[in-house]
RNA sequence: GUGGGAUUAGCUCAGUUGGUUAGAGCACUGGUUUGUGGUGCCGGGGGUCACGGGUUCGAGCCCCGCAUCCCACCCCA
């Protein structure tokens, strides 16, 4: 037997149901902010990954579906989103058009990662991207949408906030740490040491507690903000206070790809095992740059869908549509036709096999049809049909040309 | 990539110190004396015990390998 390739799954009955939810729930709320779908290719060039996620990060180093295809060009299935849009968006020439532009989109992503619950290999994100808003009122925007989307399917959380600083500030905080970890270097866990010369402020968050008590005296770069920065995040907290939403701040998040600047931000659940980031995002001004745009102001943020799954509390379904069967073998014919012109205004499921009237409720029944439409002997006879709402049990008798 | 746990019917799981023909509930399917469901009663089908080796008179059970899933790390949505 052939099975699918590891972290790749399959969805499918129940699992499709919830997924679709998600997307229509999400497409609907993100169209109601001024968003507008794009949808960009699975494959694409690798350095646009390289250039935007970083070659540092594990994402690029490690984690990458590449290969060189058959026109020898350097290729890989995309680990997120972000990229392809910002490509997309200057290749479009939309950076030099000016004005405002916003995207949602969704879509499998992959990454070559060891599997566990919430992480796969081929995973689904729910993501989106705003261009050209510099106001920080658009940082509080985004992450107001990520708490109606949430809400709107039930779901939990967390919301955890920090800022990022601009090259203003983050370049000096950033030489700042690596002076104050170089000088403790020794006494570190091999992790941190490595962190140093890769993604040095990931240090703070290292589960190790021998580095937490170490890092307890590090600067921090919520201290150290320049004015610009430290106005902005004050203003978003004051959004976001306004608005009702609560948020932690986490002088430790740090967003693991390299375009993020200033305004961090995650929500996290406690439901879900280690995996219990949901959703994150951040502001990424000079992503359009690094990929050779007019500097434009971006912010945005993605959710991974796989992870919300168990999560959202989906509406009690409902009866609908038609349930149609014959209880005499001469009937179904008329029952087939019938039911092809009921299909074309609503859902109908019909039972090729003539049975009792009994057996055609419970038919109907298991499919969670509204009607239950039977034709017997006497229906044959009086070129009639009969119909049952299974909701409140009435029950009708009908002409064909009627029904 | 590192460390640990698990894998028996479609699903959730039992399975005694290694000993006849591997069980249950749910699901599926048929019937219920013949026109009223979701909730009665009776029956039926369905397992290469993940896979490959080994030990043994004999392995679902013990040993080795391998795959997948789960947990923690790493990383991230």
């Amino acid at each position: 037997m052939i099975s699918s390739l590891r972290g790749m799954n399959d969805i499918l009955e129940e699992d499709y149901e919830r997924f679709t939810y998600f997307i229509n729930t999400a497409t609907k709320i993100a169209q109601n902010y001024g968003f507008h779908f794009i949808q960009t290719p699975l494959l694409e060039e690798t350095a646009l990954f390289k250039r935007s996620v970083g070659e540092s990060s594990d994402i690029v180093s490690k984690e990458m579906y590449q290969f060189i295809d058959k026109g020898e060009n350097d290729v890989c299935l995309r680990p997120e989103g972000t990229a392809g849009v910002v490509r997309a968006f200057i290749q479009k020439k939309l950076d030099k058009a000016g004005g405002i532009h916003r995207f949602f989109y969704h879509g499998a992503m992959f990454r070559y990662e060891r599997p566990q619950k919430g992480r796969l290999r081929q995973f689904h994100q729910f993501g989106v991207e705003s261009f050209g808003v510099e106001s920080v009122y658009e940082d509080a925007t985004m992450i107001m949408m990520v708490a109606d989307i949430l809400s709107a399917c039930g779901i939990g959380y967390r919301l955890q906030l920090n800022s990022l600083g601009d090259l203003n500030c983050m370049p000096l905080y950033r030489e700042n740490l690596i002076n104050f970890v170089k000088n403790i270097e020794d006494k570190i866990c091999e992790d941190c040491v490595r962190r140093v010369a890769t993604n040095p402020i990931r240090v703070l968050d290292c589960k190790n507690p021998t580095c937490q008590e170490l890092y307890k005296n590090a600067p921090k770069l919520i201290n150290n903000l320049c004015s610009g920065c430290k106005d902005d995040f004050d203003t978003l907290k004051k959004i976001l206070d306004k608005n009702g939403i609560s948020y932690e701040i986490n002088t430790n998040l740090v967003r693991g790809l390299d375009y993020y600047s200033k305004t961090a931000f995650e929500f996290v659940s406690d439901e879900i095992g280690s995996q219990s980031a949901i959703a994150g995002g951040g502001r990424y001004d000079r992503l359009i740059e690094f990929l050779d745009g007019r500097p434009t102001p971006a912010v945005g943020f993605a959710m991974g869908i796989e992870r919300l799954m168990e999560l959202i509390q989906m509406p009690d379904s409902k009866r609908e549509g038609y349930y149609m069967g014959a209880m005499d073998e001469e009937a179904v014919d008329l029952v087939m036709s019938l039911a092809q012109k009921k299909r074309k205004i609503d859902k109908t499921t019909i039972d090729y096999k003539a049975k009792n009237l009994k057996n055609h409720l419970k038919g109907a029944d298991k499919v969670n049809a509204r009607f239950c439409c039977v034709i017997g002997t006497n229906e044959m006879e009086n070129q009639t049909i009969w119909i049952k709402n299974l909701e409140n049990k009435t029950e009708q008798t009908l002409s064909i040309e009627e029904f």
